[in-house]
DNA sequence: GTAGATGCAAATCTTTTGCTCGCCC
DNA sequence: GGGCGAGCAAAAGATTTGCATCTAC
């Protein structure tokens, strides 16, 4: 799983540091979709030499090699995850958990009202915000539920 | 239209101010979807004396008294728009202009993605980022196109 | 060896806050 | 009249950048 990411970005020309591949493993380990600083606290515990600015220059980095994916909660900060087999998320509004899901009709439906308006789908973001209601009975490939 | 908008901001006990309306009044001639600097802005054009920290006061204001929608595009700052029938965005990957369109389809998935994981939708955020196709016969009902 | 990466400190940019004065209801 | 809003200045928080040094290839 992270010699599939160091490929990835040995494969996009990115130049291997030991701070990049603690930083690559920090995100595989992280299961909540950490901001900048976070994924930064969590990896200097292991390196106390690396500092904020290379976690966000090495964020960015990846993010444009698409090798891993910004996502915007809107709580002012930028968070990131591997990307992994496309999900979107569910927020649960009272306690911010983020919750993932995949549904093959939610993606047709998306490129078929991209294709309405003469776009193709490149990319998308979404993202529900819920509220539990009891009744659970997940019919949809639910990823994982932090 | 800006006289309904004053309405919800007295019903929901906002006292209104020159400023504030006259910032609703640059939201609503705004069709491009501003952050909060560039309704700034706009705004002091017409009065000198506004100030920035009064924008995003009354824009925080707008907001969580539901009359404004702050949208997230990942360029990190908050972007807003008055409140109008539902719709979702569609970006172009070229030239960053914002397309809306409205589907009921789209609506429904999302309610019983929800429900299948015991949640009931609060509010989404969509959006789709495309590439022109050449062909486009839009049949979704799509709002605006700037 | 050299282009590119890092750390540090400081700058930048967006957004928020403290405080005093002024205005809406 | 009194509380809430506004402006100003400054703080706070997130992210980026300049520069000297170090390192992967």
């Amino acid at each position: 799983m992270q010699a599939e990411l160091l490929k990835k970005c040995t494969d996009a020309g990115i130049r291997m540091t030991a701070q990049r591949s603690l930083i690559i493993e920090t995100l595989l380990e992280s299961d909540d979709h950490p901001d900048a600083d976070r994924v930064y606290r969590r990896a200097v515990e292991r390196d106390q030499s690396i500092s904020l600015p290379t976690v966000y220059r090495a964020l960015n980095l990846f993010e444009g090699a698409g090798i891993i994916k910004k996502i915007n909660m809107n709580d002012g900060k930028a968070r990131f995850e591997p990307v992994r087999n496309d999900h979107d998320h569910l927020i649960d509004a009272d306690n911010g958990h983020i919750h993932e899901f995949q549904n093959k009709e939610l993606k047709k439906i998306l490129d078929s009202i991209a294709k309405e308006m003469g776009y193709e789908v490149i990319e998308h973001r979404i993202e529900i915000v819920g509220r539990r209601n009891g009744e659970s009975n997940c019919d949809c490939i639910q990823i994982k539920v932090y």
